[in-house]
DNA sequence: GATATGACCGCTG
DNA sequence: CCAGCGGCCATAT
């Protein structure tokens, strides 16, 4: 169990769709707190003893994997990334621009 | 209750 | 342009 912000996290990052990524900062300002980024991370950590969070879509605002390190491999979100169609180099997502799924665009007011 | 840490983001030097 | 530091939110100890 966790909070309702943890809650939230999850929600949204569940809504990405396969073959996009988005940014903690994308989630935090679509929750309404852009300065949560941290918080973000944080309930990405929890979220392996919560549910299927699909962590692996979400990266830095830079497209950097920088959590793959908290993942069970070191390719593994590499690995599932590149499944989904999302181009991975040096831990680095290419075509961020195209891949990046912003919650805020598409989800907007969601409620 | 207070201190320390973190999968971040942005600004200043 | 590249490098370093602080800030904000939440959780854990």
């Amino acid at each position: 169990m966790a909070t309702d912000f943890f809650e939230k996290v999850y929600k949204v990052v569940k809504q990405i769709p396969a073959g996009r990524v988005t940014s903690y900062g994308a989630i935090a300002s679509y929750l309404g707190a852009p300065r949560s980024s941290r918080a973000v991370g944080y309930a990405m950590n929890a979220s392996h003893s919560d549910a299927d969070v699909p962590a692996h879509r979400v990266v830095n605002r830079k497209g950097l994997l920088t959590g793959k390190h908290h993942f069970q491999g070191s390719n593994l979100m590499n690995q599932l990334l590149e499944s989904e169609g999302v181009k991975v180099v040096d831990d680095q997502v290419q075509d961020l621009a195209y891949v990046f799924w912003d919650p805020t665009d598409e989800l907007d007011e969601m409620e």
